[in-house]
DNA sequence: CATGAAACTGGCGTGAT
DNA sequence: ATCACGCCAGTTTCATG
């Protein structure tokens, strides 16, 4: 059961062989393009049958290559306009702390153990800026904070198929 | 045209007041747990017909609520497993060029505009660390760089559906 | 390739403004 | 009277074995 290849001869995690096969590779592209396209469409997209994407489609998915399909909601039609990102400096022993911490907040959406200085980079959505203070203040209790404001997003989260 | 309520009177950006009608709350977070669920079986979730639910999907959708499908595919997978935030100082007159070079950088999937002493902060994939020598000295360029190896994401993105 | 299910479309009823 | 919303029933298309 390893992870660097899996059932089906994919080669995955070794970048000097082909890092997928070239008919998954493709689909992928396509289904980054919109996720929703139907299995018949991308037959003939791809020039094989349905029934053939589909089992591709299932072992990409049993291998761990998609590990899902999101929805993309703007956080400002929720009512939480303002965004940013947190630099997290826990203080000796706060560690699993603030993972909790993070994975309890409904305002954190996604959270990073990362090296550097800093050990924790969360993104952090609220209705106003004024709303930052109280989360700021609940992961204070655990070490330092720095705060970025996200002005804008000149890129946004795009899948990595060059 | 304004974006502070749609065609249809969800009010949308206004926290204080319900974010949007209570059928679409539950819909967006009904699509949010599976977004690939079909009309027919969200419609019997719902307590609604088919149909209703395909035009409130398509009614979000062009509000702007839903902005998008995404496929999650993991990026070791396609021979990347090495992550990191690198936050970006640009040089005088240098803002723009970053921009636009993170946006025609494969190794790049997203980057965002952030307050403090920073400018940029974006999100690089690569193969080995090694790799990520030669994404740097492309930014070097045009400002100083401070990288972050993502180590682990203890909360991984994560709807904003409470 | 056949069958059952689901997606799309147009038209109608209802309730609120 | 109008408009927004949801339902129904037609046909076409797709998924699944």
């Amino acid at each position: 059961m390893g992870k660097a290849m899996t059932a089906n001869g994919f080669q995955i995690g070794k970048p000097s062989s082909l890092p997928a096969d070239e008919l998954s590779r493709e689909l992928l592209r396509l289904l980054a393009a919109d996720p929703r396209r139907n299995a018949s469409e991308l037959a003939r997209d791809l020039g094989v049958s349905a029934p053939t994407v589909r089992d591709r489609v299932r072992r990409l998915e049993e291998a761990g290559v998609i590990r899902g399909y999101r929805l993309d909601v703007d956080p400002a039609a929720l009512g939480l306009p303002v965004a940013a990102w947190v630099r997290l400096r826990p203080g000796p022993g706060q560690m699993s702390r603030i993972t909790e911490l993070a994975e309890r907040t409904p305002e954190v959406s996604e959270c990073h153990r990362i090296s550097g200085e800093d050990c924790f980079l969360i993104k952090v959505h609220v209705a106003e800026l004024a709303a930052l203070e109280g989360v700021l203040d609940r992961f204070l209790v655990h070490g330092q904070t720095t705060s970025s404001l996200i002005v804008s997003t000149p890129v946004p989260p795009r899948p990595l198929l060059p």
